[in-house]
DNA sequence: GCAGTGACGTGATCAAGATCACATCCTTAT
DNA sequence: ATAAGGATGTGATCTTGATCACGTCACTGC
């Protein structure tokens, strides 16, 4: 499908990068439709392209050595993937899967690569993509740590709140929301506890009023304070 | 102590600096020498500087719940650290401490990022750094993700020996050498696992004829190849 | 409606490591 | 030299969470 400039443009990366070079940018991108589970970036491929998401939703992914699949990060509409060979070559991007059926832009890396360096503002945009990353995983990483698996689920349960509703303003005093949580399977692979071990954790802190299943695709925490003083170990 | 624009443009971030940059950076810098276990990088000091490493060895760590201290990588001569608020303020670095006597380059924050803007090649270097980091946490990641902890110290080993022997080409047939190993303790402490379970591989290990202590401060990986096999679950 | 599939719930069993409790060995500081 | 403290080695016990083996429930497509 077509590019346009226009559309290149509400992309808060391209924002300031002029009119004349999105136009010289547009004819080598392409958009693509993904269905859910659709493979939008994969690490094998050569020379993939940097990939911003204009409608629907993905995740990077990860495989353990025994093949368990891990999600590792959300890409949301107007964000970006795919920016780590911007800056090693020897760097192959994560998996990318689509999540619900997503609409994708697809930009080469060099075509990119050769505008970044004459405008300071991405640049900015990219380093800070990645300094937050190098933080997310850091605090992922810190997770993992952890021995007690009450306090793990806990901890990645309180993270995605505090993902979701990081613009809400973080009041552990007030009910908090997860949209389309990720289901047991899932969030137990993130921090490799086995399916069970979720479900488990999930019964008690229902039990003590702390979380709320409602309908499919919402988890309301009644308790994000409780959930915190679980996540650090009373 | 002083900090002459000659030192500043030694080390490989600023070597596209011009003369003139370097000259108004360098009086705000200051070298600071560290002995064993000094403090280098403190998150919690508001504004932390880069910091250039002229001679000795940092490492960069973290501290679990629990209190246990966790080495996360190590900075040589000639590399830098705390490079994470240059891209977001919220960032903080981690703590960056020496593990011998070490002299550092402080070099405010603000002022890097004033000439970085401007410095192509800088930026490239410093994404770079990041990109590496990303990398780097990653494989961190998917280490602790293992079940199996034979597998998770001779990956860890494996991690250690790439990082040694990076420059002379990763022949998986010969000898390769860990200069100054971590110890037992630190080891476990990056995987969390028992020091115990840490010494009864090694054990393993060396009875197997896969590694031996070469005095002090070496470390022989005999069998890299046994080794990465190991680290691969055979 | 009805089979199929994937998410969730729950008990029973089992094994891998954590923990504890020591013993050695080395290096340093006094 | 001697003491102290850290690094390593090793066995015995105990806990935790993985694994297995089911059952229930909700949705989806035919």
């Amino acid at each position: 499908m077509e590019v346009t400039p226009q559309l290149l443009g509400s992309f808060p990366l391209l924002r300031t990068v002029s009119t004349a070079e999105l136009e010289t940018l547009a004819p080598s991108c392409r958009a693509e439709k993904f269905s859910r589970r659709g493979v939008v970036l994969d690490p094998n491929d050569d020379d993939a392209p940097v990939c911003f998401l204009f409608e629907g939703r993905l995740q990077g992914i990860d495989f353990t050595l025994d093949g368990r699949e891990v999600g590792l990060f959300f890409v949301e509409p107007g964000d970006f993937c795919g920016e780590m060979p911007l800056f090693d070559e020897l760097a192959r991007p994560e998996y990318v899967i689509a999540l619900t059926s997503s609409l994708v832009v697809k930009v080469p890396t060099r075509t990119i690569k050769a505008i970044m360096t004459e405008n300071a503002n991405m640049m900015n945009l990219l380093g800070k993509k990645l300094a937050v990353r190098v933080k997310q995983l850091t605090h992922q990483r810190s997770l993992l740590a952890i021995s007690n698996i009450q306090q793990r689920v806990c901890s990645q349960l309180w993270m995605l709140c505090a993902d979701e509703n990081r613009k809400s303003g973080d009041r552990t005093d007030l009910e908090a929301e997860i949209l389309n949580p990720p289901t047991h399977l899932e969030i137990a692979n993130m921090i490799s506890v086995s399916r069970e071990s979720v479900t488990r954790v999930f019964q008690t802190l229902q039990n003590r009023q702390i979380v709320r299943r409602k309908g499919q695709n919402s988890l309301i925490i009644i308790s994000p304070k409780a959930l915190r003083n679980l996540a650090n170990g009373d």
